[in-house]
RNA sequence: GGUUCGUUAGUCUAGAGGCCUAUGACGCCUGCCUGUCACGCAGGAGAUCACGGGUUCAAAUCCCGUACGAACCGCCA
């Protein structure tokens, strides 16, 4: 191949009889007095080489990185190693080279580098990138890439770059911003998403855009949230939703197929309207491998003495089969819902002679047992969970923390599963009580399903968009909207919030200027390519599928980021900064 | 901004007011070993118990504060 090497590691076979010479870093070395064993690994794999000289690897650190010649020697059967992919030989040395040192003690040790906590881990994240699994999952995000892109060019879309200086919306997320030198009091401020942009390309005349972008948003993280991600950002003009979601379909099918072995929902997804997502699953990314379903009980307990039911929104919870379970089981779900912030819980069990037992049964009249019993199915054994408050979307958000949590400690979720539907029907506004004033729900940007003259209504709360998310086992995977491309119809949106047409003309002038050109009805969406690797790799954090994360709190342990800038840097760029004391 | 949990040799960890001159494992160093593969055996070094203050005769341990880390709420159109 070339001087260092030969052949890849993987590339090595039993029956090479040449010379062979391999590079790579020092796995381990077992020396057993006359015969020495240097495991060596490269980006392809892992190597056991031998050696009878006793001073070949002498003081020798692991980590170090070596080139190895030597001839290939198959190895005595009883001595097989399946664990690796070139078990059945060994590489004999005859001289090795050492190309660069490590150091003896590492900070932690590669092959468990996963045990060990993520700031140490973070701040030597190279090392870290070391371990086969964080390997694995790194050149996984590479397949995924380079498959999604081809994918998306297969079905005829245009990879178009768009820039990463650009200007702070008003709109959304908190800004990352960067100083302009030449405007000094300026900023620059990194893309939330290429939206404006893309929506531009339509008026532009690229009629199926697409690109792997950027996104930062200047937001708290979280496991499943990172200051900056990266989206599979597409759109598509002369399109309405069921073409949009059909482009999704394929994208989550394929993609998911192809490199997950679980069962994934074959399209047509599941549509729900949010309204049942909610009302149903108490989320607007319901986890439908949850065969939980919360049903309404405000009815039925309408004239209820028991104060904390009172004039509330009665949600209720059907589990069978763990009416036997301990005081100390269901205490813990009790616990549960006071950690977040739930005032308490009810439930009742089905007892087998057909009367009710638990906490709540003296406060229920006979007719309102034999309607819950009834109406909602209890079966001997089950039990039923209840979850009121006055707030109806209070009581829906807890009754789906419940059935979460409920699901998942009963052992009702199939984890085998990649289980996929889209949530549609987003309403376009929502009051906002503590403002008294109404407010977009999700995109301002998108369009009403009854148009221009939805806006009219005296029932704003129902004004429903052609917005959509697509979900997959509870987590929001994707979003979009058909957008709204008549200028009247969206400044009327706006005013409804407050802005007079002015205002947000000013505020989104390429859009508007743009669109008085002629823009052509277009929607698109953006899938999330982090929450896709972390479905595909079982990851429970966001941060163990990119190559180099930061900390939760957005700190690179590595880099030293966000670092100080000099007096001269800040003077060139005009800033002042507050000096801390 | 808030809530919860955490911080003990390079790493992971034990520890519940005096049994701590801090446990164990891995790693590291030295020696032995000709077939191991997360080799084995023997020996050794390595910790101001995150930092600052307080309570106490006595603090790794209890309390307060700070820093950092993690999960969550707010926030993320």
């Amino acid at each position: 191949m070339n001087k260092y090497r030969t052949h890849m590691i993987k590339d090595l076979t039993a029956d090479i009889k040449d010379t062979v010479v391999v590079s790579g870093w020092v796995e381990n070395i077992r020396d057993h007095g006359g015969v020495l064993f240097l495991d060596l690994r490269d980006e392809s794999g892992t190597l056991q080489t031998v050696s009878n000289d006793d001073d070949m690897f002498k003081g020798l650190a692991k980590e170090s990185v070596v080139q190895l010649t030597g001839t290939i020697r198959k190895r005595s059967e009883d001595t097989f190693n399946d664990r690796i992919a070139t078990g059945e030989f060994e590489l004999l040395v005859t001289e090795m080279e050492i190309l660069a040192e490590s150091e003896h003690e590492l900070p932690f040790e590669i092959m468990t580098s996963r045990n060990s906590k993520d700031d140490v881990r973070l701040k030597y994240r190279y090392l870290d990138l070391r371990n086969e699994r964080v390997k694995e999952n790194i050149i996984l995000r590479s397949k995924v890439l380079h498959f999604l892109r081809n994918k998306m060019y297969d079905l005829g879309f245009k990879e178009v770059q768009t820039p990463i200086l650009t200007a702070s919306s008003p709109e959304g997320a908190r800004d990352f911003v960067v100083p302009s030198r030449i405007f000094k009091g300026k900023f620059y401020a990194l893309p939330q998403a290429p939206q404006i942009y893309k929506e531009l390309l339509m008026v532009g005349g690229f009629s199926k855009y697409f690109q792997i972008a950027p996104c930062f948003r200047d937001e708290d993280a979280r496991a499943d949230r990172t200051l900056e991600f990266y989206q599979l950002d597409l759109e598509m003009s002369f399109v309405d939703e069921d073409d949009v979601l059909k482009v999704g379909e394929e994208i989550f099918y394929d993609v998911f197929t192809k490199f997950s072995n679980k069962e994934v929902t074959k399209p047509p997804f599941r549509r729900i309207a949010y309204k049942d997502a909610m009302e149903d699953y108490g989320s607007d990314k319901p986890d439908l491998r949850n065969p939980l379903i919360i049903k309404d009980a405000t009815e039925v307990l309408k004239d209820t003495e028991f104060g904390p039911f009172k004039k509330s929104n009665i949600k209720v919870i059907v589990v069978d089969d763990i009416g036997g379970y301990s005081n100390s089981w269901f205490n813990d779900i009790v616990d549960f819902a006071s950690s977040i912030g739930m005032p308490g819980i009810g439930y009742i069990t089905l007892m087998e002679d057909g009367s009710l037992k638990g906490p709540i049964d003296k406060f229920l009249s006979e007719t309102e047992r034999k309607d819950l019993i009834e109406k909602f199915g209890m079966k001997t054994n089950s039990v039923m969970f209840f979850i009121a408050n006055k707030n109806l979307k209070t009581a829906q958000k807890f009754a789906g923390e419940i059935r979460n949590y409920v699901g998942e400690k009963c052992g009702l979720i199939d984890h085998n599963k990649l289980e996929l539907c889209i949530v549609n029907d987003f309403p376009m506004f929502e009051w906002k009580e503590d403002e008294k004033k109404w407010d977009f729900c999700h995109n301002p940007f998108s369009l009403p399903h009854g148009g221009i003259e939805d806006y009219d209504r005296e029932d704003k709360e129902n004004i429903l968009a052609y917005q959509y998310d697509f979900v997959c086992n509870g987590n929001e995977m994707a979003s979009g909207a058909i957008r709204n491309h008549d200028l009247d119809s969206l400044a009327k949106g706006f005013e409804i919030v407050g802005y007079s047409r002015e205002e947000v003309e000013t505020r989104f002038k390429s859009i508007f200027t743009a669109f008085k050109y002629g823009c052509p009805p277009h929607g698109g969406m953006a899938p999330g390519i982090d929450r896709i690797l972390m479905l595909i790799q079982d990851e429970p954090n966001l941060r163990e599928v990119q190559a180099f994360p930061t900390s939760a709190s957005g700190a690179d342990l590595m880099m030293g980021s966000p670092s100080r800038l000099t007096p001269e840097q800040l003077k060139e760029l005009g800033l002042k900064v507050k000096e801390e004391e």
